[in-house]
DNA sequence: GTGGGATGGGCAA
DNA sequence: TGCCCCTCCCACA
């Protein structure tokens, strides 16, 4: 299901509950064949870039786990829940449980494999000191859709289809134009604020990327769900800011939410 | 009950 | 660009 800030997240209290133990590990329907290598090992740390996991047992030992759209997560205090569906993944010690379900892949790494990962990934906005100038550079050398461009995970590691759509209508710019076509302080705005709302959604398990002042009901606290987002599967409902209907495409086989009035061309 | 769509991405062509 | 992976949820019948 998520986007960057929830690999984040996850990665955060996975390692909370299992770094430094001995942990069990197995597969209850067989899809993680490896599982057996990992069982008993001690779990060193669990790492994040993008959406992708690392669960570092030790070196060429890294259990690389990427959700796609379905996978998930779930985790709870022992005795562990009775198996329902296609448990992929256990891993539990005496104390804690955690199941994982769905996703795209769910397999060991070597030290080697990983780091030829990480050099195919573009800047993460949630791994500090991180340096989007490569990202910048790659979006003013294309004449591809900055919509399209903010999805590829080599330009930026872990924005998904809603910060796309949100970061794109925060910043007022349309998804269809083309990536040459947007200046350095757009990007370095886009930039600052994907740190922002990600950040945010690390913390808020809700994808909130409306501020106050733009709500139907403006309040500060409580933010009702259909004023989660200003664009992001809002379409053929009126922006909160000038009332056209928000449009919705299919690009690059992805849908895109925008507003055809305020975002420019 | 059923079918389509969903916060992804690798791969073939 | 389209297919596949293969899970959950919801609108619709």
């Amino acid at each position: 299901m998520p986007e960057g800030n929830e690999i984040h997240r996850f990665a955060q209290t996975h390692a909370a509950l299992f770094a430094g133990r001995k942990v069990h590990v197995d597969s209850p329907n067989g899809r993680f064949a490896d599982a057996n290598a990992l069982d008993g090992k001690k779990l060193l740390g669990v790492d994040a870039v993008g959406k992708h996991l690392g669960y570092n047992f030790g070196r060429d030992l890294i259990m690389h786990v990427h959700l796609g759209i379905y996978g998930d997560f779930r985790q709870g205090k022992m005795p562990l829940p009775e198996v329902t569906g296609a448990v992929r993944l256990r891993m539990y010690t005496r104390t804690d449980w955690l199941e994982l379900r769905g996703g795209t892949d769910t397999s060991i790494f070597s030290g080697a494999k990983w780091g030829s990962l990480l050099k195919r990934l573009g800047p993460d906005p949630l791994r500090p000191g991180a340096d989007p100038a490569p990202g910048f550079e790659k979006i003013q050398k294309r004449n591809t859709q900055i919509g399209a461009l903010l999805m590829d995970q080599s330009v930026f590691a872990g924005i998904g289809n809603i910060y796309r759509a949100e970061l794109l209508f925060r910043a007022r710019i349309s998804p269809w134009r083309p990536g040459k076509e947007t200046s350095l302080a757009e990007l370095k705005g886009i930039w600052k604020d994907a740190k922002k709302l990600l950040s945010e959604g690390v913390k808020n398990t809700r994808y909130v990327t409306t501020i106050p002042k733009d709500r139907p009901h403006r309040s500060a606290r409580l933010v009702l769900e259909e004023e989660l987002h200003y664009v992001y599967r809002r379409h053929g409902k009126p922006c909160f800011i000038c009332g056209t209907k928000i449009g919705r495409k299919e690009m690059a086989g992805r849908t895109v939410y925008w507003c055809p009035k305020c975002q420019k061309d």
